[in-house]
DNA sequence: GGCATCCTTCCGCACAACGGAAGTGTGGTC
DNA sequence: GACCACACTTCCGTTGTGCGGAAGGATGCC
């Protein structure tokens, strides 16, 4: 958004026009969340969709196109870790059948990058794509644990965003749980997101010993969530080992 | 590439640069693929990369970025359809153990949606992204037989890729299948594409019947194809109904 | 030192993008 | 049927933004 207005600015600006809630827009309202004459958002627009990195649905509103989530599933982070993760993750969903949840970092939050969700999930908090804040969940607790110390004030310094009576909010509070973190290897949000669930999240590490990702389930409240630290933990290593295979 | 220059041309052919063969990429490689001067490569990829689209590695070179992943993410046509048949290509993968492929038509090609590889697959043909011709792969000929008789006519009048001596080449061959496809609501591309496989492929149909996607497993040249033909059918049905009921 | 490769910064000119105005097409209301 | 509201599309003259040549680092190799 805003400041100095490059083409290219626009044209990001339009693609960042589309977020999970609302994955169709029609022009106009394109036009309204840029801030862009509906004219110039049309011709934009329609240059998108010629490339394909925008379609148009029979009810005349957009979406994001094929060929953009082609080049999209190129990204390096997103993809390759995605690979390399993929079957361990199905032994964990399919071993434990709750949901299983693969993030990395990306500036102050955590993105999901997969997630296999309970065959008969209705609650669909986090989706691969989507973001969350660093300080609630245990992938975010994971990533920020091990992250730059600059990074981790920067975090702290903010207001952390309370999500159930849980919450961990003060930047104190916070500050001991990622020490514990990084004295145990693993991460646990005991109801801090909703009040039904818990996750338990664990590093996984790239080749050189650096923590590129972070792997959760989310298990029912009520359950000893102890109990599913080995499995969680087998399986992120194994992400790294089959992560330092693949180059 | 091409004919006429818009700001948002050259955006987009920067973006198109990147391939599933070559994901990383420096500065003056894109240059050279975009045929842009290196100048104003090196401008685009800048507010690219600041934005989020691109991501400068530690050697400098260029990849897709995390920002631009989670656009595609949320193309519908990608995301929707994966989230109903991922629980259904688990149960087919989990059962089977074979690669399980889920895929779209887009323009003359078949694009790969999802694809659930064998714990020990060395051989990588096809990734989520990727494209194929339609006239060799088991997804491709389900795709063909039900789509508009158009694109039929115009994917036949191309001369047809051959992979091995048993990939069918002549059209009236191919017609002849696409009936035989149709008929049988199955598709088996026998050694058509390696000389090592062959896959089976069924129809994911939306709610008003069209079909939306294809199914496909595959599994060693020797093994009888027909044994697979009814796991596949149900997988495949099942997708259909998660999809009626996701609206 | 000299050369090759790759990347970055600068800046004046030209042309492509901009966006106001006007036109088309649909659906709703009285 | 006349009117309005809304969403989209086309046109075109002006202007400001992107263009890309030239020159300046940075790094590595012989």
């Amino acid at each position: 958004m805003g400041g100095r207005s490059t083409v290219t600015a626009r044209v990001l600006d339009v693609l960042g026009a589309f977020t999970a809630d609302t994955p169709q827009l029609t022009l106009t309202e394109i036009s309204r969340r840029t801030a862009l004459p509906l004219t110039t958002a049309h011709r934009l627009v329609g240059e998108l969709a010629a490339w394909g990195a925008l379609e148009r649905a029979d009810d005349g509103r957009y979406g994001v196109g094929l060929r953009l989530w082609e080049v999209g599933a190129l990204a390096p982070r997103g993809l390759g870790l995605r690979d390399a993760a993929m079957p361990y993750l199905e032994d964990l969903h399919e071993v434990t059948r709750h949901n299983v949840q693969l993030a990395v970092l990306d500036d102050v939050e955590v993105v999901y990058v997969e997630r296999l969700a309970a065959r008969d999930a209705v609650s669909i908090l986090t989706r691969a794509g989507s973001r969350m804040p660093l300080h609630a969940t245990a992938v975010g607790l994971v990533l920020l644990a091990f992250a730059d110390p600059d990074l981790q004030e920067r975090v702290l310094a903010a207001p952390l965003r309370r999500f159930t009576p849980m919450t961990l909010c003060d930047p104190d509070e916070v500050r001991r749980m990622l020490g514990e973190v990084r004295r145990t290897g693993v991460a646990i949000s005991d109801r801090q997101i909703e009040l039904v669930s818990q996750s338990i999240g664990a590093p996984v590490r790239g080749p050189s010993g650096e923590v590129v990702a972070a792997l959760s389930i989310v298990v029912p409240a009520e359950g000893n969530p102890h109990a599913y630290v080995p499995a969680v933990r087998t399986a992120a290593r194994g992400i790294g080992r089959a992560l330092a295979r693949s180059n």
